[in-house]
Parts: structure tokens; C-alpha cells; sequence
DNA sequence: ATTAGGG
DNA sequence: CCCTAAT
């Protein structure tokens, strides 16, 4: 069992253990720390269980009981058993952490304690996920639990037990001023379907268990504050995941934080950092994917490892931008990583899994709304809304967004984060006040106004309810089996029904100045794509004044400064970058090189044309006598390029 | 962060 | 426009 585990960790090349021991003080004094919140629950751990299980299943013949499992986790959980290191299990947890060592039969002891929790555990061997499934939770609760795991999905409850996170799937994002455990209970009830509160003595053995063990890998507390007011820092006492050292060594190794980390106002870099990471890497994931199947598809089953590795990676990639390029060259191992979750789900779901029926959810959190440090940002330009994941512990990962931003972008960009950490497959709607809002142009501040004043206005008919004082979004992410459908709620009968009937809706869809401004930076487009993750910005043509305005930069600047051609002629232009300048320039070229009735899109004048082509021909020519002359090189007129190069020419 | 180019 | 490589 063990070597095997063991060639699973090597899976990547590494030599060394993937999964660092951390140092045991630390362990229990998170453990301890956390007491409080053992009720919590790590969607991720559970499915790395359910993947580690599943793998184990197929791998090997030997199967495993549940009540070994349920003995860990109890092990873990009991309180007079403070000493996990002493035990065997303890043992388990060095190795790698939470889900694993809840899988090792040898380090599995039989816990004379199990108790009364999961005594109702039935102690069958695994066929199947599902039947591990069911078997590994008592009610329904468990079931539900492995549900979601299989699915990537994260469960969570509070430390008042309630369910944040639903099998629906929902992500509730929560205006942290006034988030009511009720409301959060109404909407689950009314919107998610199937769906079961995680909590109880099960969410105490099972959260507990997870808990402890992440003490040396992940983030534990994976459960909102009670307080929505709590700061950050308090639930940020993350744990740094794999990260990775110079040496590029520690894939996928967890270390332990041992101090908070402090909660840093993230700069309007922020969504960009999310974009980045979600649409960069993201996407660059699936060709690399495909690559690696081949690599350990032969089981088609996939270990837990592998996914939690994947998993610390991602949040390692959340959570350090640095080393850039290294952490890109552990993408193809990532991405397989990824890949073979996907498929132990599809897997799982071939099986009978409930996946249709089991929903993922996360909670976001509005840590900041207008916020001064975000305001700061950009002066005089709109606020910002910045949200955090609060169902589990993704490192910096705040998803900020102007306030003029439209729900359907909140709903983008956390798809696109939960996808990016869990998984495609994931659908987000916004639930406001527990009422869907369907109306993805709406903005985010619009919606937030009209729920606390206009209890009456057209949004309610358009989905949005007013029924309390405090907004609060809730977002579902639905896997994708769910499909349509799955939003729809009672009241409104159909996403058309909607739109038609809320006259206002256009209204509230103007797209100002200002508003699409902010919004062509944002990791969002108002327009869906056929993929949702699609993340291209908004197209925006250059007009022909612009053209004009870059071309004349550029005659005088010449072809090689972007950056300056930018700050000079489009310095207001926030959604022009040099990148986007230097473009330009080049389909301006191309333009001008081909015939006019090859050209599309607005004509640009002719004259403009031939300027493009005079003074690209011109710095053609000197910019290698530039740099040899080194500096000073900059005394040409704009008229003078053009005789020269075309006299030249 | 920029620049240069390919896609 | 996006993405990378190379600065």
C-alpha cells in the first residue's frame, strides 16, 4: 500500500515526498486553534477521499472498509486522542495529509472509540464510488458530502452548523455587513435541490478529521465566519501550499504556515491576478492535459494524490504569482492532475453517481464593498467590490470587481475561479436575497441599491427579491449536468419570462462611459461566449481618430515604443494597451498592404494608410542606426519619416 | 514591465 | 485579441 502511495507521489519526478511533514507542534496547535471550527468541512479532502478510495478500489483488489475510515476519522476527531502523532494514523497524516492518511489501511487504526457517530456507518466493501458513498456517510448528510466531493464540489458548514455551501451548488456571496445564517438556510431549501445541510455529528467527525490533518497541508478552516464582519486575517491564517522552493523541488508540497498571513489589501490588480491565472493558465491547462492523459489514464482512476496536488497547485498558483515560469512548467502535471479528476468524476458519474443531483457550492464573501483601499485604486473612478471565497481557503484570491460591473461578471469570474481550482463543469448563477437574478447585465451596485432601498422595484420581478434588508448575492455553481433548469426558480417561470417582463432591465443595462470602461478591464465580458470561460475582453475597435492618434505617435516615436507611444497618445485610455497599440499597428500595416476591398471593418482614410506605411518603412530604417547611435535619436518630424522613407523607397 | 512576433 | 519568449 504504501509504495504504492509512495510511486504516487513521485508521480511528477519529484524525489522528494510531496507532501512535507510539518513540524507535529504545529499541527496540533493549528488542531487546537481550530477546534472551534472541527465542524468544518474540506470539500476538497473529502474528495480526495472519495478519489483516493476510488483509486484504491480500481487499483488494487484489496478493499477497504469504510468503518477503517470512519475509525480514522473518529480517531482524528476525538478529543482524548490529542495525540494523533502517537498513532499510527499519525503516521498517515505525515505522509501527506488530511484525505490520504484517512485512505492508508495500514495506518488506519481501529479505533476501540468509534463511537457512537458512525457506528450506523454499514461496513461494506467499495464497489463503487457511489456505494462508497453512501457508505462512507450515515444519512444523507455523508452521502451528500461524497457527492460533492466526487464532484469537486466543497461543503461547508458553519460553526453554527449551518450549511454555507450546497449541494445545489451555490455560491453565495454574501454582503458581509449582514449575512443571516436563515436567509443562507432559506435559499438552500428554496433553491437547492437535493440537497443536505452538512453538519452534525457527521460534519463534526468528517469536518474534524480534515481538519486535523490539513493542520500539515491545506487550510482548514473552510467555513465562513460567523461574523461576516470578522476580518480577514482571522480566517487567513493560511496555510502556504505547495510551495515551491528555487529549486523547483516541493511540487505540490504543503508547508505550514506558521504565522497568519496578514491580510493584504489587494490593489485593483487584483481581479487582474484572478484573470490571469484563470484565463492564462487555465486555458493553457487543456492542451497539456491531453498530453499527459495518455500518462496515467491506464486505470482511468486517479489518485486522490494526484488531485489534491493538484489542488494545493492551483491554490499555489492563487496564492504566489512568483516564479512564473516555473510553476507553468508543472502545468502539464497540473493539468493531468485536473484531467484525471474530471475523469474519476465522469467515472464516478457512469457509475450511478448522483452527480446530476449533487451541485458544488462556495461561498463568497464581499470583503470590501467601495472599500477605501480599493477606492484608491482608482480615484474618481468607480468603486469596487471585492470578494473572497469564504467555503474554503483560496490564498489571495479575492475576485474584485467594479461595482458597475454586471452580475453576469460576478457570476463569470467566479465560475471561472471555482473552475479553475475545481475543475470546468461549473455553472454560476447569482441568487440575491435567495431569489435568482438572471439579469446578467445588471450591475452589481444597481443590485445592491435596490435591494436596500426600492423594495418594490422591477427587480423583484426580475428575480431579484427585496425580502430583507441586508443584499446579499448568492451565486450557484452548477455543474454543468445540472445544466439549465437548475436555476430556474419558482417564481419565475423562465429565464425569457424574466427579461420580459422587467421593463427596467434595458434601462439598467446602459452601458455608460464609465461603466464599460471599468468593465474592459475587468476579467468580464458582458457578452457570453459559447464557452463561459471564455475571457476575452470586449472587442473594441480603434476609430479612426485613434488611428490617426496612433499613427502620428508613432511616426514620431518610431515602432519600438509602445510604452511611450502609449503613455503619449493614449495615456487616458485605459483600455488601450501598448500591446494593444502595438497591435494595431500591425493590422494597420497589414492593411495598408493589402487591397481596399480586402479591408474589413471601419475603412481607415487612405492618407492615414500611407502614413502607416511611410513611417514603419522610415523606423524600419533607423532603427538600427538608432541603436547604434544609441540615444538622441529622436529629432525626426513626423513629415520627415515619411519623405525619407518613401523618397528612400 | 516591455517588446516582438506568432496565433 | 491572446499568448509567449526574451529582454
Amino acid at each position: 500500500m504504501v509504495p504504492k502511495k509512495r510511486l504516487d507521489y513521485r508521480f511528477n519526478g519529484r524525489r522528494s515526498p510531496i507532501i512535507p511533514k510539518a513540524p507535529r507542534s504545529i499541527r496540533r496547535r493549528c488542531s487546537h486553534k481550530n477546534s472551534v471550527e472541527d465542524n468544518k468541512l474540506c470539500a476538497f479532502e473529502l474528495l480526495a477521499a472519495v478519489a483516493g478510495k476510488l483509486l484504491q478500489e480500481s487499483e488494487s483488489s484489496v478493499s477497504s472498509n469504510v468503518e477503517t475510515h470512519a475509525s480514522t476519522l473518529k480517531n482524528e476527531n476525538v478529543k482524548g486522542q490529542p495525540k494523533d502523532e502517537q498513532t499510527p494514523k499519525s503516521e498517515s497524516i505525515d505522509h501527506g495529509s488530511c484525505a490520504e492518511s484517512s485512505f492508508m489501511p495500514e495506518t488506519s487504526v481501529q479505533e476501540p472509540d468509534l463511537s457512537s457517530k458512525f457506528k450506523g456507518l454499514p461496513q461494506v466493501d467499495i464497489d463503487s464510488v457511489l456505494e462508497n458513498i453512501s457508505v462512507f456517510a450515515s444519512p444523507d448528510v455523508l452521502k451528500k458530502l461524497d457527492c460533492d466531493s466526487v464532484q469537486g464540489t466543497c461543503q461547508v458548514s458553519d460553526a453554527d452548523g449551518n450549511t454555507n455551501c450546497e449541494v445545489g451548488g451555490s455560491v453565495f456571496v454574501g454582503n458581509n455587513i449582514n449575512l443571516r445564517a436563515e436567509d443562507q438556510q432559506d435559499m438552500h431549501s428554496e433553491d437547492v435541490i437535493n440537497t443536505s445541510n452538512v453538519k452534525d455529528h457527521v460534519g463534526e467527525c468528517v469536518n474534524s478529521n480534515m481538519l486535523i490533518k490539513s493542520d500539515n497541508s491545506v487550510q482548514l478552516p473552510l467555513y465562513r465566519d460567523p461574523i461576516p464582519h470578522t476580518p480577514l486575517q482571522q480566517q487567513w491564517n493560511t496555510v502556504k501550499l505547495g510551495i515551491r522552493d528555487d529549486d523547483d523541488n516541493y511540487f505540490g508540497c504543503n508547508k505550514l504556515s506558521t504565522k497568519f498571513r496578514p491580510f493584504r489589501p489587494q490593489p485593483r490588480t487584483g481581479h487582474r491576478r484572478i484573470r490571469k491565472m484563470l484565463t492564462s493558465k487555465y486555458r493553457k491547462m487543456a492542451p497539456k492535459q491531453r498530453s499527459c492523459e495518455l500518462y496515467n489514464s491506464r486505470d482511468g482512476v486517479k489518485s486522490f494524490y494526484q488531485y489534491r496536488k493538484r489542488i494545493y497547485t492551483h491554490e499555489r498558483c492563487l496564492q504566489a504569482p512568483i516564479k512564473k515560469r516555473k510553476l507553468f512548467d508543472h502545468m502539464g502535471t497540473v493539468s493531468h492532475d485536473q484531467e484525471a479528476s474530471n475523469n474519476s468524476i465522469s467515472n464516478a458519474s457512469e457509475k450511478g453517481m448522483c452527480m446530476d443531483k449533487c451541485n458544488s457550492g462556495i461561498i463568497l464573501e464581499r470583503v470590501s464593498g467601495a472599500s477605501p483601499t480599493v477606492k484608491g485604486h482608482k480615484k474618481g473612478k468607480d468603486p469596487h467590490v471585492k470578494f473572497s471565497i469564504k467555503s474554503f481557503k483560496v490564498p489571495e484570491l479575492y475576485i474584485e470587481l467594479p461595482e458597475t460591473a454586471s452580475v453576469g461578471s460576478l457570476k463569470r469570474t467566479v465560475m471561472e475561479a471555482v473552475t479553475a481550482i475545481l475543475g470546468s463543469g461549473v455553472r454560476v448563477g447569482v441568487v440575491l436575497q435567495g431569489k435568482k437574478v438572471r439579469d446578467d447585465n445588471r450591475t452589481l451596485q444597481q443590485a445592491d441599491r435596490e435591494l436596500l432601498r426600492s423594495p418594490a422595484t422591477p427587480m423583484v420581478d426580475s428575480g431579484i427579491s427585496n425580502a430583507s434588508v441586508d443584499p446579499h448575492f448568492v451565486s450557484k455553481v452548477d455543474d454543468d449536468v445540472v445544466t439549465s433548469g437548475f436555476l430556474s426558480s419558482p417564481q419565475t417561470p423562465s429565464v425569457e419570462a424574466v427579461n420580459g417582463t422587467v421593463p427596467d432591465s434595458k434601462a439598467l443595462v446602459p452601458v455608460s462611459p464609465t461603466n464599460s470602461e471599468s468593465l474592459a478591464v475587468v476579467p468580464a465580458n458582458l457578452k457570453p461566449k459559447k464557452s463561459e470561460l471564455s475571457q476575452r475582453r470586449t472587442r473594441r475597435p480603434f476609430s479612426v481618430g485613434e488611428v490617426e492618434a496612433l499613427v502620428e505617435a508613432v511616426e514620431r516615436l518610431g515602432t519600438g515604443r509602445w510604452r511611450d507611444v502609449k503613455m503619449g497618445a493614449f495615456g487616458h485610455a485605459d483600455h488601450r494597451t501598448y500591446v494593444d497599440l502595438k497591435d494595431k499597428w500591425k493590422t494597420l500595416y497589414h492593411t495598408a498592404g493589402i487591397s481596399p476591398h480586402q479591408r474589413r471593418g471601419e475603412p481607415v482614410p487612405q492618407d492615414l494608410l500611407d502614413r502607416v506605411l511611410a513611417a514603419h518603412s522610415y523606423w524600419s530604417l533607423h532603427q538600427l542606426k538608432q541603436q547604434g547611435k544609441q540615444l538622441g535619436a529622436e529629432p525626426h518630424r513626423t513629415v520627415d519619416p515619411m519623405k525619407e522613407t518613401v523618397g528612400g523607397a
